[in-house]
DNA sequence: TAGTGGTCTAGACCACTTC
DNA sequence: AAGTGGTCTAGACCACTAA
């Protein structure tokens, strides 16, 4: 073990600053060329301690404004209550929640959260459906904000054969979205009924840090999502990055013989 | 949407090439300064493309020898299956496969793998086994390996009231293990019927990164159990950390009303 | 417009690994 | 000894934010 990096000094000595609390959650830190003069340091090297620390998830950085201490965000409990049909059937607007923006929260441009269209199906998508491997399906793929912040991407594969010309295959932005899936295959006589998820978690790429605004360090988690009929026709698949920071999966089930 | 920054171009393509696979796991990738001739850039330019990589979990770098394709460990895939009574029923040595080493796995040094002490409730598990905080409960920690290699933690904590005597309470390492146990509940009129499992991911801390033998870049999956009887008495609290990349779980259940 | 983060160059030195 | 990743300097330009 010998001396560590100038730029690993810095990041030490703001991240002992922080957890001190003599720097606060949302506060600013200092600028990349206040901490190069600071420590006598080139302004790349003081940027490199930044950059660390955003690796860590310690620090947000936005670009012309400044770097903050990260603010925690509240954590979300995902349980399969998050798909009860009283959330989707009586009314009209609020569909199962986690994978909708809430009420309260301001949506970014229509065509940023929401996107419907018509994609060859890949390899993965194409089995679960049980269609030919790049033959047209509807792809709905959304990113989800909560009070602003982006929690988590959410893309919905559906056959064309089922959802053709109903409120899911609009392209409109907006107009499929606070409908539901859900409520649209029940009124196609195509019910939801069992939900299979496949969860596992891995660092971000650089692009899934970007759109989440995480760190690269802050590890994302997969959800890959199954619905069926109770017939066992599969009506939706989908596919979602969450940032794991932000949620907690629960589920109970009875153990099998 | 603008260019993508040089470094970011070369990291992409270096991950094109990993994802079709003409870069294989273990393989070395390109040097720095030959990245820096390829692509025209400078040698900074081409190291960052790589931190970029390592940050990602794609490449992990050795100092002095190269840049190599992360090597992938195969996967396991977690149901509710791995809890089945057949499983710890009717054999002995098998218990619940996912917190057991398999059979053709060597054990590490008993003490290492299994430890069971009686020590003070934290305040997660006196609230979900109702003991007051700080009282003692017995608690079974394990390390599991598959393959040799280490793939998760598993802690266990249990009433002393009701496992006092049992093999479950046996410190002598290995004891507890094989016999698993829900077997012993059974035998004890308190069978296992229902699970409840929370999920989280996030980064490793530089102990468990250790423990677990993966990079600070590669997450953790906190997962929480808590095992109740058919009267929702709970018999058990367990905590696991497993390494992220080795396993997927898979829950399948009906939408709720 | 002034201040900020993001990224780049060209060259340098160090520590480590491999032969 | 040769090759490798890790890090640094000093200065530069760009894109973005905020007043």
């Amino acid at each position: 073990m010998t001396d560590r990096a100038p730029s690993q000094q810095i990041a030490d000595a703001l991240r002992a600053e922080i957890s001190a609390g003599r720097l606060s959650p949302g506060q600013r830190v200092p600028a990349v060329r206040d901490l190069a003069e600071r420590y006598k340091v080139s302004r790349t090297t003081a940027s490199r301690a930044l950059m660390l620390l955003k690796g860590e998830g310690v620090i947000v950085t936005r670009h012309g404004s400044g770097s903050y201490v990260r603010e925690s965000h509240p954590i979300r409990r995902l349980g399969p209550d998050r798909y009860a049909r009283h959330r989707w059937q009586v009314t009209t607007v609020d569909t199962y929640a986690a994978d909708m923006p809430s009420p309260d929260t301001e949506q970014r441009q229509g065509h940023q959260t929401q996107e419907v269209n018509l994609v060859p199906a890949s390899d993965v998508v194409a089995r679960v459906l049980d269609v030919p491997a790049g033959s047209d399906v509807y792809e709905r793929a959304r990113i989800v904000t909560r009070s602003g912040v982006p929690t988590h991407t959410m893309t919905s594969y559906y056959r064309p054969t089922d959802v053709a010309g109903t409120p899911i295959a609009d392209p409109s932005p907006g107009i499929a979205g606070p409908r539901g899936g859900f409520a649209v295959f029940t009124d196609l006589g195509m019910e939801p009924h069992q939900i299979t998820e496949e969860l596992s978690a891995r660092p971000p790429t650089s692009h899934e840090a970007e759109i989440l605004e995480i760190g690269l360090a802050e590890p994302v988690v997969e959800l890959h999502r199954t619905t069926r009929t109770k017939d066992g026709y599969v009506i939706e698949y989908a596919y979602g990055v969450h940032a794991a920071s932000r949620f907690v999966w629960s589920y109970t089930f009875d153990i099998p013989d």
